[in-house]
DNA sequence: AACGGATATTGAACTTGTTCAATTTTTTTC
DNA sequence: GAAAAAAATTGAACAAGTTCAATATCCGTT
């Protein structure tokens, strides 16, 4: 039942079945229906969590009231708000499934538990919060030097499995330009063809 | 001589002067002159560096011959291709000295040989990893949500003492856009008041 | 002091992306 | 299955930012 988050986190670390299990034992399951918040803005997350079915998006509301998606998490995802989870502040981020969902989640005690007992565990999420970083300092870099339209090309490219379960205002708030904008690139990309 | 180091490292976590002591003494000074590189894009980046006297960007050059810059170091910073690093793979990234500048580095073997010595160490950088994670998240929203001027005028109350060190040709590939129009923006913010 | 090189400014024409409003299409919900 | 709600498309006018080219200024080096 644990086994597609055993298989995550085995894929960044090497432990022993024991240890696997002594670390997943402290994850409960959980369900989000479609529109429920994981997270609302404003709140302290109390747990960070493993997606094993569905669909979340992790966005930020700017003061003109817009909405701006940081990462979408289908399953063998993992989903917090980091700052507010470790230092247990006010969120400034939300997180909706966009899809009936299904989770795994830690709280911060048990997880601060899995630090302290075990240093692998401390090993892991290092590991985990570098790869994210990386992938984030290319998703800038992607952003500051190309165009809407090579952007929405790569997104398709690389999450060809999340581009057909997000609506286009879904993928335009993530690429960071207005959907009616993204409908202009879609046309212009159907007439190449 | 190492206390700038000493300082940065008890910032983050708690620490013996003797622990402090052990992990500081991995650290190698070396200067870079200025405009020479740190790191060049394609080598594997062979040590982590700490900033203790001078400034460096860390840039890519893109397809296009365009050069953004990622975020800028200066004293009390971390530098480093975090990927290339870990990985010891090419790097995508350039690391520059815009000043006269003074490192403490680290090699791959000797942090390796840190995180095994000592479980703080790991600990130490999952949370520096974290925080800087966090403003990397923060700058994403803010270059989706706000226009140059904003992120200009961001940049300058946050990094007022990095402000005046930097030319604006570095400044508008930090906010990536044209120095052509950053100096625009700069005219219109002048006429303001 | 003078030279060369990088940095900064400005204007004009252009491209990219936004905003608003109207219409159609698709999906949800009861 | 009908009604309502959300999503997608389109056009026109506009705003934000780029590109190119010319000129001016500052700075480091000899």
């Amino acid at each position: 039942m644990h086994s597609l988050l055993k298989e995550n986190i085995a894929r960044h670390i090497a432990m022993t079945e024991e240890e696997l299990q002594q670390f997943c034992s402290l994850f409960t399951p959980v369900t989000v229906k479609r529109k429920e918040h994981f997270l609302r803005e404003g709140r302290v997350c109390q747990h960070e969590g493993f997606v094993t079915k569905g669909l979340f998006r992790i966005y930020h509301l700017d003061n003109a009231g817009v909405e701006h998606v940081l990462y979408f998490a289908a399953e063998d995802w993992w989903i917090t708000d980091i700052d507010s989870f470790t230092n247990q502040r006010p969120s400034d981020l939300a997180i909706e499934a966009l899809e009936d969902s299904e989770l795994l989640i830690i709280s911060k005690k048990n997880k601060d538990f899995a630090f302290e007992q075990q240093p692998k565990i401390e090993k892991l999420f290092r590991i985990m919060t570098q790869k994210t970083h990386v992938a984030l300092q290319r998703r800038m870099i992607d952003n500051l030097s190309k165009t809407a339209e090579q952007r929405y090309q790569d997104f398709i490219a690389k999450y060809p499995q999340l581009y057909n379960r997000l609506s286009n205002i879904q993928i335009s708030a993530y690429l960071g330009i207005s959907h009616e904008f993204l409908s202009k690139i879609r046309k212009k990309m159907a007439a190449k063809r």
